[in-house]
DNA sequence: ATTTTGTTTATGCGATTGATATATTGATGG
DNA sequence: CCATCAATATATCAATCGCATAAACAAAAT
């Protein structure tokens, strides 16, 4: 759902590739390789690494396409490798969005050092505050607050959680057994009573006829829906 | 008083200080060079510059030793230059916090793509650095120190970080993993207690009574968060 | 030498959650 | 239209969890 704790390795040399892997693997990062630049940017998408180490010399073509495209819709850092040490390169790579430029040869500590510095740096943006809206709802994901009609709502963290699964997608169904998994865990889906009793309460604090809700809907014998719009 | 559009070039050697001002100077910045440690660190407290560019080696002592004094409460950017190719020195000064790292000789292009990765880091992140006021409670970003009804209080560094790094967004809730990696550092994100201790003494100095704070608010579950004003 | 920080133990409090019992709703067939 | 039953909602209480704080002390830093 929310960042992996991945680094992706884009790079196509065999040998550079295991050394790094397992250098990075030693030092209790997880790590993902990929070699060519369609698959970085497939996985680039599904596990949003928290960091990416991009060899620009690919064999499906040059690795600065991946910064730019990448750079459209996220922020997180890449640090570029290359056998170049032109200085061109370099600023071209800069100012395409990289975050960190490394020459070839180079020494592994120093690139752990980057690495570090640069995880570091991501864990201090706070990311960002991605909100979401559904009517007078407001669910802000990194706070985990809520307003409504831009009063705070105090929630439990299980209240919380509830909430967020069904604004995942204001107006779906989901049924019992999917809350149930998502906030307890997969072996509670049976559990039915846990739901009723923290929808009533998510309910208690957000709606202001919980007998005739407003935002959260029930589907007998399904299970249950925020309203759509 | 707040973050002046400076950079600040803390450099020795006349000739690299001259080619260094011109250079930032041509590209639209405003720079202000020293080139010892002490007025390095004072300056840095009175003008806030936007990045340091930071030789390490100056006449009355390692520059490493301004990285660190610097980091215990400010987050801005700092590009070492060193003639030192030394990985073993490059490491130290990225663990001391150091943004970037550039041995002499450099290409002067490269180095402004560095400043420009690291400016546009900053105007991200968004930090603020003024004064946060509220009620009888009034922290200087800037100048470092913190006032209750007009009075000074002294806070120990941890304190500081603690609180400096609440009032970078008050009333944004930061959670406990992310204050005990700022502070303590992201290995220590599992030491809960550290903070609570911590908190319970900042709030001891800070609060009039500290079972019904005013000030720092605790957000269960979640972390802590300053009040906003 | 003094202040600051890390570590442990214990305790009280209040909020959260789970368990149980009871009430309410709403669809359906008589 | 009412009776019935299953599904849903609520009310109440107890167990548990998370938080705050204190105290005592060792270790580290200044």
């Amino acid at each position: 759902m929310s960042n992996n704790p991945y680094i992706l390795i884009v790079e196509d040399d065999v040998e550079i590739k295991q050394f790094l892997q397992s250098s990075l693997q030693l030092n209790g990062y997880s790590v993902i390789c990929v070699t060519h630049l369609e698959d970085a940017k497939h996985h680039f998408v599904r596990i949003k690494p928290l960091l990416t180490i991009l060899d620009l010399n690919l064999p499906d073509g040059d690795g600065s396409e991946f910064i730019t495209s990448i750079r459209a819709y996220s922020d997180l850092p890449i640090i570029v490798l290359s056998a170049k040490q032109s200085e061109q390169e370099k600023v071209r790579c800069f100012d395409l969005g990289a975050d960190d430029y490394l020459a070839k040869p180079f020494g592994i500590q120093e690139l752990l050092a980057r690495i570090r510095v640069s995880l570091k740096r991501t864990s201090k943006m706070s990311l960002r505050d991605d909100v979401y809206l559904a009517d007078a709802l407001e669910i802000d994901m990194a706070n985990q607050t809520v307003k409504l009609n831009n009063q705070p709502v105090h929630l439990t963290p299980i209240e919380f959680k509830l909430l967020f699964q069904l604004a995942q997608k204001p107006g779906k169904v989901f049924t019992h057994r999917q809350l149930l998994s998502a906030v307890w865990g997969s072996e509670y889906v049976d559990e039915l009573h846990y739901l009723r009793i923290h929808m009533g309460r998510l309910r208690a604090r957000l709606e202001e006829n919980p007998a005739t809700p407003q935002y959260i809907l029930t589907e007998a014998g399904i299970g249950y829906r925020l309203a759509a719009n």
